[in-house]
DNA sequence: ACTAAAAAAGATAAAAAACTCTTTTTTTCT
DNA sequence: AGAAAAAAAGAGTTTTTTATCTTTTTTAGT
Protein backbone atom coordinates (compact mmCIF):
# COMPACT_ATOMS: atom_id res chain seq x y z
CA UNK A 1 0.00 0.00 0.00
CA UNK A 2 2.01 2.87 1.72
CA UNK A 3 5.90 3.04 0.44
CA UNK A 4 8.56 3.23 3.21
CA UNK A 5 9.08 6.80 2.64
CA UNK A 6 5.42 7.28 3.16
CA UNK A 7 4.98 4.98 6.63
CA UNK A 8 8.09 7.15 7.45
CA UNK A 9 6.57 10.41 6.40
CA UNK A 10 2.85 9.77 8.40
CA UNK A 11 4.54 8.39 11.30
CA UNK A 12 7.08 11.75 11.40
CA UNK A 13 4.29 14.27 11.27
CA UNK A 14 2.11 12.60 14.15
CA UNK A 15 5.60 12.61 16.08
CA UNK A 16 6.13 16.43 15.43
CA UNK A 17 2.55 17.13 15.50
CA UNK A 18 2.21 15.52 18.96
CA UNK A 19 5.62 16.67 20.37
CA UNK A 20 6.58 20.24 19.06
CA UNK A 21 5.33 23.05 20.62
CA UNK A 22 6.32 26.45 19.67
CA UNK A 23 9.00 26.61 21.89
CA UNK A 24 11.26 23.45 21.14
CA UNK A 25 11.83 22.96 17.37
CA UNK A 26 12.98 19.11 16.80
CA UNK A 27 15.54 17.85 15.00
CA UNK A 28 15.80 15.01 12.50
CA UNK A 29 18.13 12.86 14.83
CA UNK A 30 15.18 13.06 18.19
CA UNK A 31 12.77 11.84 15.26
CA UNK A 32 14.88 9.28 13.89
CA UNK A 33 15.61 7.82 17.09
CA UNK A 34 11.96 7.44 18.38
CA UNK A 35 10.41 6.12 15.18
CA UNK A 36 13.80 3.72 14.96
CA UNK A 37 13.74 5.01 11.50
CA UNK A 38 17.36 5.55 9.58
CA UNK A 39 18.11 9.34 10.37
CA UNK A 40 19.59 10.59 6.72
CA UNK A 41 16.65 8.91 4.99
CA UNK A 42 14.15 10.76 7.35
CA UNK A 43 16.07 14.01 6.60
CA UNK A 44 15.26 13.91 2.63
CA UNK A 45 11.74 12.60 3.53
CA UNK A 46 11.20 15.66 5.90
CA UNK A 47 13.06 17.86 3.51
CA UNK A 48 10.42 16.44 1.09
CA UNK A 49 7.66 17.34 3.20
CA UNK A 50 8.70 20.45 4.16
CA UNK A 51 9.52 21.82 0.52
CA UNK A 52 5.33 20.61 -0.23
CA UNK A 53 4.69 22.81 3.10
CA UNK A 54 3.24 20.35 5.20
CA UNK A 55 5.75 20.64 8.05
CA UNK A 56 7.80 23.71 8.73
CA UNK A 57 11.51 24.01 9.56
CA UNK A 58 14.30 26.69 10.98
CA UNK A 59 17.76 26.26 10.19
CA UNK A 60 20.58 26.93 12.39
CA UNK A 61 21.68 26.38 16.29
CA UNK A 62 18.37 25.48 18.14
CA UNK A 63 16.57 25.27 14.72
CA UNK A 64 14.83 21.79 13.54
CA UNK A 65 11.12 21.21 12.30
CA UNK A 66 8.14 21.88 13.98
CA UNK A 67 4.36 22.26 13.14
CA UNK A 68 2.15 25.76 12.59
CA UNK A 69 -0.96 26.29 12.92
CA UNK A 70 -1.69 25.55 8.75
CA UNK A 71 0.30 22.46 8.80
CA UNK A 72 -1.81 21.22 11.69
CA UNK A 73 -4.91 22.24 9.54
CA UNK A 74 -3.86 20.18 6.64
CA UNK A 75 -5.55 16.46 6.30
CA UNK A 76 -3.12 13.66 6.38
CA UNK A 77 -4.14 12.60 2.66
CA UNK A 78 -1.90 15.17 1.28
CA UNK A 79 1.00 13.78 3.30
CA UNK A 80 0.57 10.56 1.69
CA UNK A 81 0.16 12.11 -1.82
CA UNK A 82 2.88 14.18 -1.08
CA UNK A 83 5.26 10.92 -0.85
CA UNK A 84 3.45 8.12 -2.69
CA UNK A 85 1.81 10.27 -5.47
CA UNK A 86 -2.68 11.17 -5.63
CA UNK A 87 -3.13 7.65 -7.28
CA UNK A 88 -2.26 5.38 -4.19
CA UNK A 89 -6.10 6.36 -3.29
CA UNK A 90 -7.34 5.70 -6.83
CA UNK A 91 -5.42 2.76 -9.08
CA UNK A 92 -6.48 -1.09 -8.95
CA UNK A 93 -5.35 -3.25 -6.43
CA UNK A 94 -4.22 -5.82 -8.63
CA UNK A 95 -2.71 -3.27 -10.90
CA UNK A 96 -5.46 -3.09 -13.95
CA UNK A 97 -4.80 -0.22 -16.24
CA UNK A 98 -8.17 1.45 -14.47
CA UNK A 99 -9.92 1.03 -11.59
CA UNK A 100 -14.01 1.54 -12.14
CA UNK A 101 -16.73 0.06 -10.25
CA UNK A 102 -18.25 0.20 -13.90
CA UNK A 103 -15.63 -2.42 -14.94
CA UNK A 104 -14.19 -3.66 -11.81
CA UNK A 105 -11.28 -6.82 -11.15
CA UNK A 106 -12.27 -9.59 -8.93
CA UNK A 107 -11.24 -7.63 -5.49
CA UNK A 108 -12.67 -4.44 -6.16
CA UNK A 109 -15.43 -4.25 -4.06
CA UNK A 110 -13.64 -5.33 -0.89
CA UNK A 111 -10.74 -3.20 -2.20
CA UNK A 112 -12.75 -0.04 -2.78
CA UNK A 113 -14.28 -0.22 0.52
CA UNK A 114 -11.33 -0.13 2.28
CA UNK A 115 -9.83 2.86 0.42
CA UNK A 116 -13.28 4.88 1.20
CA UNK A 117 -13.06 3.61 4.89
CA UNK A 118 -9.18 4.78 4.55
CA UNK A 119 -9.78 8.22 2.96
CA UNK A 120 -12.47 9.04 5.30
CA UNK A 121 -9.81 8.83 7.90
CA UNK A 122 -6.61 10.39 6.40
CA UNK A 123 -9.17 12.95 3.98
CA UNK A 124 -11.15 14.12 6.24
CA UNK A 125 -9.34 14.36 9.44
CA UNK A 126 -6.65 17.06 9.95
CA UNK A 127 -3.13 16.08 11.10
CA UNK A 128 -4.20 17.96 14.08
CA UNK A 129 -7.33 16.21 15.33
CA UNK A 130 -5.48 12.88 14.40
CA UNK A 131 -3.12 13.63 16.36
CA UNK A 132 -5.47 14.15 19.39
CA UNK A 133 -6.35 10.74 18.52
CA UNK A 134 -3.50 9.53 19.10
CA UNK A 135 -2.79 10.96 22.30
CA UNK A 136 -6.22 10.10 23.46
CA UNK A 137 -6.34 6.74 22.63
CA UNK A 138 -2.69 5.96 23.63
CA UNK A 139 -1.65 4.91 19.51
CA UNK A 140 1.55 3.75 18.98
CA UNK A 141 3.96 5.38 16.39
CA UNK B 1 -0.50 -3.61 -0.60
CA UNK B 2 0.38 -6.50 -3.00
CA UNK B 3 3.98 -6.99 -4.92
CA UNK B 4 3.57 -7.35 -8.73
CA UNK B 5 4.76 -10.87 -9.12
CA UNK B 6 1.92 -11.35 -6.89
CA UNK B 7 -0.54 -8.71 -9.13
CA UNK B 8 0.08 -11.05 -11.98
CA UNK B 9 -0.30 -14.71 -10.29
CA UNK B 10 -3.37 -13.24 -9.11
CA UNK B 11 -4.36 -12.52 -12.40
CA UNK B 12 -2.92 -15.21 -14.71
CA UNK B 13 -4.69 -17.97 -11.94
CA UNK B 14 -7.94 -17.04 -12.31
CA UNK B 15 -7.39 -16.63 -16.55
CA UNK B 16 -5.78 -20.19 -16.16
CA UNK B 17 -8.96 -21.05 -13.61
CA UNK B 18 -11.40 -19.81 -16.37
CA UNK B 19 -9.62 -20.93 -20.15
CA UNK B 20 -7.86 -24.10 -19.36
CA UNK B 21 -9.91 -27.24 -20.06
CA UNK B 22 -9.12 -30.55 -19.54
CA UNK B 23 -8.11 -30.36 -23.23
CA UNK B 24 -5.86 -27.52 -24.00
CA UNK B 25 -3.11 -26.53 -21.86
CA UNK B 26 -2.53 -22.81 -21.75
CA UNK B 27 0.89 -21.46 -22.49
CA UNK B 28 3.16 -18.20 -20.97
CA UNK B 29 3.01 -16.96 -24.33
CA UNK B 30 -0.97 -16.52 -24.19
CA UNK B 31 -1.41 -15.53 -20.82
CA UNK B 32 1.08 -12.87 -21.59
CA UNK B 33 -0.66 -11.34 -24.12
CA UNK B 34 -4.11 -11.33 -22.76
CA UNK B 35 -3.15 -10.24 -19.66
CA UNK B 36 -0.28 -7.78 -20.74
CA UNK B 37 2.33 -8.74 -18.60
CA UNK B 38 5.77 -9.41 -19.88
CA UNK B 39 6.22 -12.99 -20.59
CA UNK B 40 9.61 -14.05 -19.67
CA UNK B 41 8.96 -12.38 -15.93
CA UNK B 42 5.23 -14.19 -15.89
CA UNK B 43 6.83 -17.26 -16.93
CA UNK B 44 9.16 -17.23 -13.68
CA UNK B 45 6.06 -16.72 -11.64
CA UNK B 46 4.22 -19.80 -13.12
CA UNK B 47 7.03 -21.58 -12.33
CA UNK B 48 6.60 -20.56 -8.62
CA UNK B 49 3.45 -20.90 -8.65
CA UNK B 50 3.78 -24.67 -10.01
CA UNK B 51 6.40 -25.58 -7.65
CA UNK B 52 4.32 -24.46 -4.65
CA UNK B 53 1.71 -26.68 -6.52
CA UNK B 54 -0.64 -24.13 -6.93
CA UNK B 55 -1.27 -24.32 -10.53
CA UNK B 56 0.14 -27.49 -12.40
CA UNK B 57 1.81 -27.91 -15.80
CA UNK B 58 3.23 -29.90 -18.49
CA UNK B 59 6.53 -30.51 -20.84
CA UNK B 60 6.90 -30.44 -23.78
CA UNK B 61 4.85 -30.02 -27.08
CA UNK B 62 1.76 -29.17 -26.69
CA UNK B 63 2.09 -28.60 -23.15
CA UNK B 64 1.45 -25.56 -20.96
CA UNK B 65 -0.62 -24.83 -18.06
CA UNK B 66 -3.89 -25.78 -16.25
CA UNK B 67 -5.72 -26.12 -13.24
CA UNK B 68 -6.06 -29.44 -11.69
CA UNK B 69 -9.42 -29.93 -9.50
CA UNK B 70 -7.24 -30.14 -6.58
CA UNK B 71 -5.85 -26.25 -7.66
CA UNK B 72 -8.97 -25.23 -8.20
CA UNK B 73 -9.97 -26.19 -4.36
CA UNK B 74 -7.39 -24.01 -2.79
CA UNK B 75 -8.38 -20.23 -1.70
CA UNK B 76 -6.49 -17.46 -3.35
CA UNK B 77 -5.01 -16.70 -0.44
CA UNK B 78 -2.67 -19.45 -1.14
CA UNK B 79 -1.24 -17.96 -4.04
CA UNK B 80 -0.55 -14.37 -2.65
CA UNK B 81 0.94 -15.69 0.00
CA UNK B 82 3.06 -17.73 -2.22
CA UNK B 83 4.29 -15.00 -3.56
CA UNK B 84 4.25 -12.09 -1.37
CA UNK B 85 5.00 -14.24 2.05
CA UNK B 86 2.20 -14.66 5.29
CA UNK B 87 3.18 -11.30 6.33
CA UNK B 88 1.01 -9.92 3.81
CA UNK B 89 -2.29 -10.14 5.96
CA UNK B 90 -0.81 -9.29 9.68
CA UNK B 91 1.50 -6.45 9.43
CA UNK B 92 1.01 -2.87 10.61
CA UNK B 93 -0.22 -0.39 7.34
CA UNK B 94 2.19 1.75 8.49
CA UNK B 95 5.36 -0.52 9.17
CA UNK B 96 5.31 -0.77 12.93
CA UNK B 97 6.98 -4.15 13.76
CA UNK B 98 3.90 -5.27 15.39
CA UNK B 99 0.41 -5.15 14.19
CA UNK B 100 -2.04 -6.06 17.66
CA UNK B 101 -5.37 -4.44 18.08
CA UNK B 102 -3.58 -4.01 21.69
CA UNK B 103 -1.60 -1.27 20.56
CA UNK B 104 -2.80 -0.14 17.75
CA UNK B 105 -1.47 2.53 15.33
CA UNK B 106 -3.47 4.94 14.22
CA UNK B 107 -4.46 3.69 11.07
CA UNK B 108 -5.26 -0.08 12.92
CA UNK B 109 -8.96 0.04 13.10
CA UNK B 110 -9.32 0.96 8.88
CA UNK B 111 -6.10 -1.25 7.91
CA UNK B 112 -7.92 -4.26 9.97
CA UNK B 113 -10.78 -3.94 8.84
CA UNK B 114 -9.59 -4.10 5.14
CA UNK B 115 -7.71 -6.79 5.53
CA UNK B 116 -10.44 -8.77 7.42
CA UNK B 117 -12.68 -8.29 4.58
CA UNK B 118 -9.67 -8.97 2.14
CA UNK B 119 -9.21 -11.83 3.74
CA UNK B 120 -13.05 -13.02 3.72
CA UNK B 121 -12.82 -12.84 -0.27
CA UNK B 122 -9.29 -14.46 -0.71
CA UNK B 123 -9.19 -17.12 2.25
CA UNK B 124 -12.73 -18.45 2.21
CA UNK B 125 -13.19 -18.69 -1.34
CA UNK B 126 -11.62 -21.31 -3.60
CA UNK B 127 -10.26 -20.53 -7.16
CA UNK B 128 -13.43 -22.12 -8.37
CA UNK B 129 -15.51 -20.20 -6.57
CA UNK B 130 -13.86 -17.02 -7.16
CA UNK B 131 -13.62 -17.66 -11.15
CA UNK B 132 -17.13 -18.59 -11.53
CA UNK B 133 -17.81 -15.27 -10.29
CA UNK B 134 -15.67 -13.55 -12.54
CA UNK B 135 -17.41 -15.05 -15.49
CA UNK B 136 -20.42 -14.67 -13.77
CA UNK B 137 -20.33 -10.69 -13.36
CA UNK B 138 -17.83 -9.95 -16.28
CA UNK B 139 -14.68 -9.02 -14.07
CA UNK B 140 -11.99 -7.91 -15.92
CA UNK B 141 -8.49 -9.72 -15.42
C1' DA C 1 16.27 -41.84 -33.29
C1' DC C 2 15.29 -37.03 -34.48
C1' DT C 3 13.09 -32.70 -34.26
C1' DA C 4 10.63 -29.30 -32.24
C1' DA C 5 7.80 -27.40 -28.57
C1' DA C 6 7.30 -26.26 -24.17
C1' DA C 7 8.43 -25.54 -19.24
C1' DA C 8 12.42 -25.46 -15.71
C1' DA C 9 16.49 -23.63 -14.20
C1' DG C 10 20.00 -20.47 -13.83
C1' DA C 11 22.42 -16.35 -14.78
C1' DT C 12 22.19 -11.62 -15.87
C1' DA C 13 20.47 -6.83 -16.49
C1' DA C 14 17.73 -2.68 -15.71
C1' DA C 15 14.93 0.14 -12.83
C1' DA C 16 13.18 1.61 -8.64
C1' DA C 17 13.35 2.12 -3.77
C1' DA C 18 15.85 2.59 0.30
C1' DC C 19 19.56 4.39 2.42
C1' DT C 20 24.19 7.20 3.08
C1' DC C 21 27.63 10.65 2.59
C1' DT C 22 29.43 15.28 1.48
C1' DT C 23 28.98 19.98 0.72
C1' DT C 24 26.41 24.28 1.07
C1' DT C 25 23.43 27.55 3.16
C1' DT C 26 21.31 29.74 6.96
C1' DT C 27 21.31 31.28 11.48
C1' DT C 28 22.41 31.81 16.39
C1' DC C 29 25.65 32.74 19.85
C1' DT C 30 30.00 34.39 21.61
C1' DA D 1 33.72 38.57 12.72
C1' DG D 2 34.06 33.71 13.76
C1' DA D 3 32.50 29.23 15.30
C1' DA D 4 29.09 25.97 15.57
C1' DA D 5 24.52 23.97 14.79
C1' DA D 6 21.08 22.71 12.01
C1' DA D 7 18.51 22.01 7.68
C1' DA D 8 18.93 22.01 2.37
C1' DA D 9 20.86 20.32 -1.54
C1' DG D 10 23.19 17.23 -4.27
C1' DA D 11 25.71 13.18 -5.36
C1' DG D 12 26.43 8.46 -4.51
C1' DT D 13 25.69 3.59 -2.81
C1' DT D 14 23.17 -0.58 -1.71
C1' DT D 15 19.32 -3.48 -1.88
C1' DT D 16 15.13 -5.09 -3.76
C1' DT D 17 12.07 -5.61 -7.37
C1' DT D 18 11.16 -6.19 -11.95
C1' DA D 19 12.43 -7.94 -16.18
C1' DT D 20 15.32 -10.48 -19.67
C1' DC D 21 18.33 -13.86 -21.71
C1' DT D 22 20.41 -18.42 -22.17
C1' DT D 23 20.75 -23.13 -21.40
C1' DT D 24 18.77 -27.50 -19.94
C1' DT D 25 15.21 -30.91 -19.41
C1' DT D 26 11.11 -33.17 -20.76
C1' DT D 27 8.06 -35.01 -24.03
C1' DA D 28 5.07 -35.45 -28.15
C1' DG D 29 5.03 -36.37 -32.87
C1' DT D 30 7.31 -37.87 -37.02
S1 LIG E 1 -10.75 -2.44 -10.47
FE1 LIG E 1 -9.31 -3.43 -9.25
S2 LIG E 1 -9.54 -2.38 -7.40
FE2 LIG E 1 -10.99 -1.36 -8.62
S1 LIG F 1 -1.03 -1.64 14.19
FE1 LIG F 1 -0.82 -0.62 12.30
S2 LIG F 1 -2.24 -1.69 11.10
FE2 LIG F 1 -2.45 -2.71 12.98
Amino acid sequence: MFSKSCKYAIRAVLYLALHADSEANIGVKEIADRLDVPKPFLAKILQQLSRYQLISSVKGPNGGFFMSTENMREPLRKVVECMDGPEVFSSCILGLPVCSSQNPCPLHTQAFIFREGLLKVVGSKSVAELARQVSDEGLKL
